[in-house]
DNA sequence: GTAACGCTGTGAAACTTTTCACAAGGATTC
DNA sequence: GAATCCTTGTGAAAAGTTTCACAGCGTTAC
């Protein structure tokens, strides 16, 4: 009965399309219009949304604001989600930056960095940390995300201090494949393999 | 014939897993424990090594120099590829930080903005243009790639842009699904939706 | 020399994901 | 009211991906 990776990040994606058309004030949509957004195809997007027991109208396809909701129960938590950034370096500020105030249902609450010059400063409204205040202070917050971006060699490290924290997912971006325990789900943002991947492709 | 996008990630990760395998002195390696630091497993190693044509030794396993060597003549090109940045900012910055002289591969030789205050600086070395100059630059500096971090509402235009430039694979980081004509690929590299997976499954 | 071992390469099975195809059903037209 | 149209939801087929399982083989042990 659990639902996969990819259909979860397509139902993210459908929501975000859905908004879009809620803002240019469509009342309804058809599969085959959302899947031309989403470059897909309507029997997929159709597929995909069995998952929520919402069901369009054979005549008027799917109300906007009403799937918006569905995919929200489905999608997001009860209470606003709290994350952890640990690492507060080109990328970390990068995410600290685009992150805050943009989406409703996550904030960056809390960072976390080894540098002492950083700690104690507050970037984009985030409090910097110090390493050894992790479990502290995640616990403490309320913390039950993370989003890693140190370099790849303490990244493993990191993680484990995370665990011990009692954190229950964590978006990585260092370039390292990492260990996790039963009940953790990390998530491998790979850049360099994108771009690899991007490469490999574009040339055939 | 062709490689599937799954197989070519996981080739560019096992080379980066024997390139440190290397460093760390060993001369052979088995699929085994090759899958132990992909965390994946032996079967699924050796099932995508096959596409390499390169064959370890059933005693000794694969000797890491050669297989190294084998997976850079599949993924490589055979000269170093050059990538155009579109988007000076402040993930553009992180970008440029981080690839520049990393990997051997491939390099961001030039970058593009819209910003009049950002034209004509150097950010590690690499050059930023107006975009007025993209198709005249990227043909004479002869870029394939292109990396675009602009605003989500620029990025389709931008990607048009680089189309017309002769572009040939993007890695794209804005939240958009980008249309594309035939023989051009584009990696949705999407933060945004990898952090509400991690949030979904991270509470289950 | 030969037996035992533990690996690789790969057909075939198992599983997952996507696509097809169509019954059922509201809205609109006549 | 009946006919037409174009949609949804979903079983079933197709396509794609991973895992199993084992023949075959180089190495080592004796
Ligand atoms: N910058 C990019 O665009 C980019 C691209 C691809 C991958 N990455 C990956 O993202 C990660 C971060 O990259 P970056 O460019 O921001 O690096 P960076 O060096 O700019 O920043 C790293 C930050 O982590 C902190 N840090 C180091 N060790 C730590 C520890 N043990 N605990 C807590 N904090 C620690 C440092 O003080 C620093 O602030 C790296 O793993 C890198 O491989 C970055
Ligand atoms: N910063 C992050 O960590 C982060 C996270 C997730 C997604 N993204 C996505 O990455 C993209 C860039 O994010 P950012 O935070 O760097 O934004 P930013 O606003 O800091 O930078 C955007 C840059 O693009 C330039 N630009 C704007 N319009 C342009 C155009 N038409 N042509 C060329 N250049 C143009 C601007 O001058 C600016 O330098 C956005 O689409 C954003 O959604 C960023």
């Amino acid at each position: 009965m659990g639902v996969s990776e990819r259909v979860v990040g397509r139902l993210i994606l459908y929501r975000r399309l859905l908004k879009d058309l809620a803002d240019e004030g469509a009342g309804y949509v058809f599969s085959h219009e959302l899947a031309a957004r989403a470059k897909s195809t309507a029997a997929q997007v159709r597929r995909d949304l069995m998952v929520l027991g919402y069901m369009g109208s054979p005549a008027r396809g799917y109300a906007v604001r009403d799937l918006i909701a569905a995919l929200s129960v489905f999608l997001d938590a009860p209470e606003r989600q709290k994350v952890a950034l640990v690492g507060v370096g080109n990328l970390g500020r990068a995410l600290l930056a685009y992150f805050v105030g943009r989406h409703p249902q996550f904030t960056i609450a809390v960072a976390f960095d080894a540098d002492p010059q950083k700690v104690g400063r507050v970037v984009n409204g985030c409090p910097i940390h110090a390493m050894d205040s992790l479990g502290q202070v995640a616990r403490q917050e309320g913390i039950d995300l993370a989003i890693i971006a140190v370099p790849a060699p303490e990244a493993q490290a990191v993680a484990a201090e995370l665990y011990k924290a009692g954190i229950r997912g964590i978006l990585n971006f260092a370039p390292v494949r990492l260990w996790a325990p039963e009940g953790v789900y990390v998530e491998h943002l790979d850049m360099t393999m994108s771009l690899g991947r991007v490469a490999y492709f574009g040339r055939r």
